[in-house]
DNA sequence: GAACGTCGTCGAACCGGTTCGAAACGACGC
DNA sequence: GCGTCGTTTCGAACCGGTTCGACGACGTTC
């Protein structure tokens, strides 16, 4: 394999000569810089990744830690590192993925080797474990979800908040007084996926301000299980009218259970659900829903990551904290009860 | 950050000495060995990834390319990245991801610039045009996917000729007579999506041998064609007492479709499938079907590609091109025809 | 007691880049 | 003819590891 060593002897130009040639650092001649150049094409040369990392102390790439949970709905991680992997590309890095179980072991390989430039983590809890070690890392960090503390990192994640009272009142304004919201499993909330909560109390509380009933409560992320949570809360709710699915396993499983209650959206049922349009393409749900925008959120993390890593924003600069504005995608599941 | 220098310094030994102390690759006196070590833990010492890469050529990184193709299903994909991901961690390999569209620009930099020891491809089509590059490469390649040509890498693929055979065979021996297979879109296979093929042409003359009728064709892969494709289909073959579904999508959206014709499984038409355990229970799809081992081979992948980088197995050794036979899960979608 | 082997350690070189300071060179003004 | 300046190039040092050859100390052996 070619070293720059090559080059600069093909080109007839020391080592240095070659390297400044090439990174345009100074001045070179037309004609050294063409000769050089002829060389690199002769010879096929390519920069060694290590040996610049080792002399840059740059490397171009940035680590990517995606947990993939007990009841994590693995699709829909998927569309954050595709928004991460991506991003990084057109921005000139590239991604080394850790899926490890111990995230805390894999970032503390990651940044003490010096194998990345920056962070990013998906799939944030309220108090991620995984914080406090981002923390004292020498490379900026950039998460997606929101923990309890943001200090020292770049936040993106979805308000989940404004989610959660957008989706009751849009039924609420077409009428509907008795909704059912169904929500991840309580143990993922007790991990720390407080974004269950987030929406889950917003949308409580704009309920109560509206005057209307919410029963809200945790649905399985399993099948077949979230299948017959399903069937069982229709039963025991069957004067509500709405149906909020903060539960991807249950908004893929929701078709066949009203097909199997011979039930349809939104004639007798109106149905909005919060997961991506990619992901309702995917499992084709025809429910109206709230985007979740994992790409965009995978997007801005890199963007604002690749700022501080190239020193866009000075390091005293205070950190993003951001929250994506829900948008309701409107698929027609929704519509005036069927009592009106 | 500390360096190797900064161990010696402290434990009052010169870097050489250091890092034989920590490698093992020479006798150090224990007196020795414990002052760095204990150096090692006092200043929190991990080696600089990019240094040890420049010096010992190894990276212990595996590159894995995933092409994101359209029509591509993007959750049977997952699968095996994380069966590579997470067998490579086991090994002791990080994971340089891309998922570029253009995988050939992604190998050529992660080659050339020797950020990996070796690579893994996904979803090797039979005239892939990034095979070229990497049998250049100073590196060992390992593939998912059979390739026309598979001289110079390992090869992991499904039998997928078995496995038209075996489906074939299943449901001619419970008694069916008539069958329709759904293969991926035309387009996948022109793409060069080979095992559509394999699949396909295996079933056809399984299906002839034992003399009877097989209907092969092309079904889209996205929503909502594939569910109108999947009506016209069983409004065109009445008499069809068997469907073989070799397309994700298709099979995602089949229990919708059946419910919308009132009809069940295997009561009114037998169903079988090729897809994953996981793939299944993601979807909660209750049709028995061709384990496709995703995870699996994706390890077999790595397991073997990490064999030949460590030099267990010589350069001038043949390489491997393994078909994992496929097994039928059976989750009761099969059973005798309704008219016997 | 000289020759020899073993063990433990050190210094130096090397991997392949980047970057700083200085030197060589021609042009220019005085 | 000499000093000065700007442009272009070079040599050396450095990034942080690994590895080879050598060397000193010590214990055996004849």
């Amino acid at each position: 394999m070619a070293t720059i060593g090559d080059v600069a002897r093909v080109a007839g130009v020391s080592r240095s000569t070659a390297s400044y040639a090439l990174s345009g650092k100074r001045a070179i001649s037309e004609d050294v810089r063409r000769r050089v150049k002829d060389a690199v094409r002769e010879l096929g040369y390519t920069p060694n990744a290590g040996a610049r990392a080792l002399a840059t102390s740059q490397t171009m790439v940035i680590g990517l830690l995606a947990q993939f949970l007990e009841d994590e709905f693995a699709p829909a991680m998927l569309q954050y590192m595709l928004g991460v992997s991506n991003t990084a590309r057109e921005l000139g890095y590239d991604i080394l993925l850790s899926t490890e179980a111990d995230g805390r072991n894999a970032l503390r390989r990651m940044t003490d080797s010096r194998m990345v430039d920056g962070i990013v983590l998906l799939n944030v809890a309220e108090d991620d474990d995984r914080l406090p070690i981002l923390r004292d890392a020498p490379q900026p960090g950039a998460l997606v979800g929101l923990p309890a503390d943001c200090s020292g990192v770049e936040v993106f994640d979805l308000d989940f908040e404004e989610a959660g009272r957008t989706m009751v009142e849009h039924l609420h304004r077409l009428g509907h007084r008795e909704l059912v919201l169904v929500s991840q499993p309580e143990h993922v909330v007790e991990r720390g996926g407080a974004y269950v909560w987030r929406l889950q109390n917003a949308a409580l509380a704009e309920a109560r301000a509206r005057g209307i009933t919410l029963h809200a409560v945790f649905g399985p992320a399993q099948q077949p299980e979230v299948g017959r949570a399903l069937h069982g809360l229709l039963d025991a709710h069957p004067d509500a009218t709405g149906l909020l699915i903060n539960n991807e396993a249950a908004a893929a499983a929701l078709p066949t259970v009203l097909h199997e209650r011979r039930l349809t959206a939104p004639a007798d049922l109106s149905v909005v659900g919060r997961y991506s349009d990619e992901f309702a393409r995917t499992f084709s749900l025809p429910y109206s829903s709230i985007e979740s925008a994992p790409d965009r959120l995978g997007r801005m993390a890199v963007r604002e990551l690749v700022r501080r890593i190239e020193g866009q924003v000075g390091p005293d600069e205070p950190h993003v904290v951001r929250f994506v504005s829900p948008e309701l995608v409107d698929r027609g599941s929704t519509g005036a009860p069927r009592g009106d």
